[in-house]
DNA sequence: CAAAAAAAGCAACAATGTTGCATTAATATC
DNA sequence: GATATTAATGCAACATTGTTGCTTTTTTTG
């Protein structure tokens, strides 16, 4: 079986087109990717809400996680470690935008550094969003 | 002269009412406040598309910065340091979230911590996002 | 106070978010 | 493998937000 079938199955999902083709869609590209530019790919193939729906089941599902950006353009990024797995994974982890490609990856590789809080601050969760250049935009 | 309008004229910009009154609910709030909240507000004094040039200027110009959220919905922050000056301020501080009243402020007190990223990835620009407790709600 | 410049208000439209419902497709069962 | 069951899709429709152009009003300058 396929693995995006795998991850569909896995967390007791049906298999449908639209389903396996934004998952490899998703794999393919490795970076987060916003709605419009899903859209504009699948645009002649599916419904707009469709890919809509599909993008929540997603999130619900942990398959996806949302990736917060400046330009207020929602992203969605595939969740590491969710291979076949249903557990939703931790989003401890760093988003990277690069300013020259424009793109936005998660990395995963690093830890998500602690961060000391002012008295009555407690934190339960931490994520690091960091602009810069990119391993493949570094030249 | 008040507070409100040494900012707004320390930035080159005329006072109007809207200006003004929307840099003071900002200061009184005293946390991040998402367009719909401004509107709301002042849905009877001020048209929509002039609330929202107001917050476009006041970005431009530094008086007010995007705070990147998760639920996709953009929010606006007064930039600390922001008072009569009119260099715009450096985006490196932390957006702490809190899971209790909801509300989202910025965290200048604290530095944010040095990431450290794999090879070939060059970091500028660092902004760390909290989900939490805040000082408030601990009780 | 008048002239010049900028901002506000209004209309209009584009893009995105969201829901309900009829139709179609995917799975489970025989 | 056909069929009943259940879920997913497509479509229509509408809400919300983002965005622009243009006219009127307000603010500032002289």
């Amino acid at each position: 079986m396929e693995k995006e079938v795998e991850i569909i199955k896995a967390h007791g999902l049906r298999k449908t087109p639209v389903r396996v083709d934004i998952l490899k869609y998703f794999s393919s590209k490795g970076y987060a990717l916003s709605q419009p530019e899903i859209e504009d790919h699948f645009k002649k193939d599916f419904d707009r809400v469709t890919i809509y729906r599909t993008l929540h089941t997603y999130m619900e599902c942990g398959i996806l996680h949302k990736v917060p950006s400046e330009d207020g353009l929602t992203r969605y990024a595939l969740c590491q470690h969710e291979h076949v797995h249903s557990e939703p994974h931790a989003h401890e982890h760093i988003h990277f935008s690069c300013t020259d490609c424009g793109k936005t990856t998660c990395i995963d590789s690093e830890p998500v550094p602690q961060v000391h809080l002012p008295k009555g601050f407690k934190a339960e969760e931490t994520s690091l969003f960091v602009k810069g250049t990119c391993d493949k935009c570094a030249g």
